[in-house]
DNA sequence: CTTGCAAGTTGGAATCATTCCAACTCATTT
DNA sequence: AAATGAGTTGGAATGATTCCAACTTGCAAG
C-alpha cells in the first residue's frame, strides 16, 4: 500500500502541474506517490497494479494519462529499451541507464557533467541537441547493490 | 529499383550468414541490398516497400525474418527511438544517432573511441556493458548535409 | 441554489508494430 | 521418388498504446 505524498513532494507535484495549467487530482497524487515509493522504473502496468491497491477504481487509461502529463511537465522521465514497455523514472538528475540482460532490471548510472559536455562536443555544427539518452546493455554482478534501482 | 549486391557485399552477406549456419536466399539478398542502397535508417515497412519493387511476391513476414537474421549475425544494427517503429542501419562502425524532431530523420554521429572509453569508465564496479547506445534528440539546421543519413 | 463549463476520468473499442503459426516451396539427401 | 530441413508466406494473434464518447467533479455565473 502506497503512503501519501510528503508535504514537499505534494508541493512539487502541485507546482509542476500548475505551471502548465493543470490540477492536482487524487489519481495524480497516487500515481506520483507510486513512482516515488519504489524507484524501480516501473511499467505502466506496474504502476497500475500498485496504484490500484490504494484506489481500486483507478483505470489504466488514467495511469497512461497521468504519466503522460508528468512527462509533459518534467516531473518524470520515460525510459525505453528496445521494444519493451515504456518505463517511468522520477530521477530528474542527469543519468544514464544500465539494462541488465540477465534480470531485465534497469539501474541508474550517474552522469558526470564533463561527459555530457564531451558528448555534446562531438555533434557536427548545425546539430542542436536538447536531450541525450545513454543506455548501457550488459550484465551486472548483483553483489553489493545500492538500495535504489531495479 | 534496387541493383543487386556488389561482389564484396555479397561475400559479406554470405560469410556472416554462413557463420551462424544460414544460407543466402534471394529474399535475403534483396533485403540486404535495400539496406545498403540508401542508408537512411528505414523501418521494416520502408524496407518492405522498397524490396517489393524488385520482388513483388516478397512478404512482410519475410522482411521481419531477414532483418532479425541480419541483426543476429551482426550485419545490421537496430535503432529504436521512443516507441516508434524499429529502424535498421547497416553502419557497423561505432556511432551514435541524432534524431531530428522536426523531420523525424535519424543521422549517424561518429563516436570517437575516447568517448566510448570515458563512458565505460563511469560504470560502477560489477557492471559489464557489451553495448552502449547513445541518442541525441533535437533539431538540426539541414544546411550543408552529408550525402548519407536521413 | 441550479445551470453550465472545463478538466479530468473511465471502459471499451481501435490502432499499429510485431510475433506466431501452419501450410507451402525448394534444394538436397537417401 | 520420398524424406528432410531451411526458408518463405499470408493471415491470425498479441500486446502496448491511443482514441473516443459518456460520465464526474469542482467551480463560476446567473
Amino acid at each position: 500500500m502506497i503512503q501519501s505524498l510528503s508535504e514537499h513532494d505534494r508541493e512539487k507535484l502541485q507546482d509542476s502541474l500548475a505551471q502548465s495549467g493543470q490540477k492536482v487530482t487524487p489519481q495524480r497524487e497516487i500515481v506520483f506517490a507510486v513512482l516515488l515509493a519504489k524507484r524501480d522504473h516501473p511499467t505502466v502496468e506496474d504502476v497500475f497494479q500498485r496504484a490500484r491497491e490504494s484506489m481500486p477504481g483507478l483505470s489504466l487509461a488514467t495511469v497512461y494519462n497521468c504519466l503522460e502529463t508528468f512527462v509533459g511537465c518534467g516531473l518524470v522521465r520515460q525510459v525505453n529499451h528496445e521494444r519493451e514497455s515504456t518505463r517511468y523514472c522520477p530521477n530528474l538528475a542527469p543519468h544514464a541507464h544500465f539494462r541488465d540482460e540477465a534480470t531485465g532490471r534497469v539501474h541508474d548510472i550517474e552522469l558526470p557533467p564533463e561527459i555530457i559536455q564531451s558528448l555534446r562536443s562531438i555533434l557536427p555544427p548545425g546539430f542542436n541537441s536538447e536531450t541525450i539518452e545513454i543506455s548501457f546493455h550488459g550484465r551486472s554482478h548483483e553483489a553489493a547493490q545500492h538500495p535504489s534501482s531495479n
